[in-house]
DNA sequence: CAATTCCCGAGTGGATTAGTCGGGTATAAG
DNA sequence: CTTATACCCGACTAATCCACTCGGGAATTG
């Protein structure tokens, strides 16, 4: 009868974003950041990236350059880009309600646990948006796990040689 | 508690189980409480709530009672059933991360963002696990919801007409 | 020009969900 | 003892969703 709504998405799609939105935030100091550089590197589908980019793009939160030397940069600096943004992006909604938000869960009236998940929603979206970016990029962990993956690929995270630094 | 941290998926089922939880620790008082009756005021399938009750029954929250004037009841007290028990016991298909439980997601080694994730699952779990379904009860909105339905339905909560009060 | 890179829509296989169906088995009431 | 109630159980299914592919295009650089 009711079976039409979602589960809260979080799914691996809303991991993967923020997975290549970091890569992006770490490297774009190098110039734009290309797919298929984040692809290799997180070992995300190059084509499966590019529909996560069109959402991320329609979003405002990177701008693409077309042509040689192009790729995708943040459109606004790493701190003011927090994750429940990203995942909003791609993922329409962070909600943990059958009914998105409005009390019509069971018959026009909210059901007995409405308000349970309206909390939950609140508190899920609260804490992905007290992170951002940049708050991201200075977990040591992350910055661990950034260095092992340059030095595997062969990238660099400072400014160093020049990808053509537009 | 155990030794690894889970991530719990949050869909319909786990509402689904949570909502029908909630009928029953409300009615209670009157006796053990039919599925049939969950079914009807919750607007849920009977059969479906049947699968949803053998995984509670297995997870030791409820107790099943046959035969006429039969029903389920909780198996301990409202107060010691958080929230995050239920989600876990119908949804316990821990892992659907590409990061199962250790930091694998990505060629052996944790993903960029594996650390936010195991941040996001912790605090999920942890305010689903303090409440309660006392708690819960408790709510304000809810007692309304569920008054409502009562009045709907012909059900009382406080032990009236005599369904056999074992 | 050709190469690169972003851009876009349609389609697909597999998994999961939400739900059905058709049987049981224990228990209470008559 | 019989019958109605209500829990118990496993197999099946239509629909949906997710992660991903495919095939093409359009802008930009050298």
């Amino acid at each position: 009868m009711e079976g039409v709504r979602k589960t809260m998405r979080l799914t691996t799609k809303g991991r993967y974003a923020v997975t290549a939105m970091m890569d992006l935030a770490i490297h774009e100091v190098a110039g734009p950041v290309t797919l298929t550089d984040i692809a290799s590197s997180q070992n995300i589908s190059l084509s499966y990236l590019e529909q996560l980019f069109a959402n991320l793009r329609r979003a405002g939160l990177v701008k693409g350059m077309r042509g040689p030397g192009g790729g995708y940069r943040l459109a606004c600096p790493a701190a003011d880009i927090s994750i429940a943004k990203i995942i909003v992006a791609v993922d329409d909604k962070v909600d943990a309600t059958r009914c998105g938000g409005k009390g019509d869960c069971q018959d026009g009236e909210p059901c007995l646990t409405h308000e349970l998940w309206v909390d939950l929603s609140r508190q899920l979206y609260e804490f992905l948006d007290g992170i951002s970016l940049g708050d991201l990029t200075q977990w040591p962990c992350v910055q661990d796990v950034a260095a092992r993956q340059d030095a595997r690929d062969g990238r660099h995270v400072a400014a160093g040689r020049g990808a053509n630094p537009n």
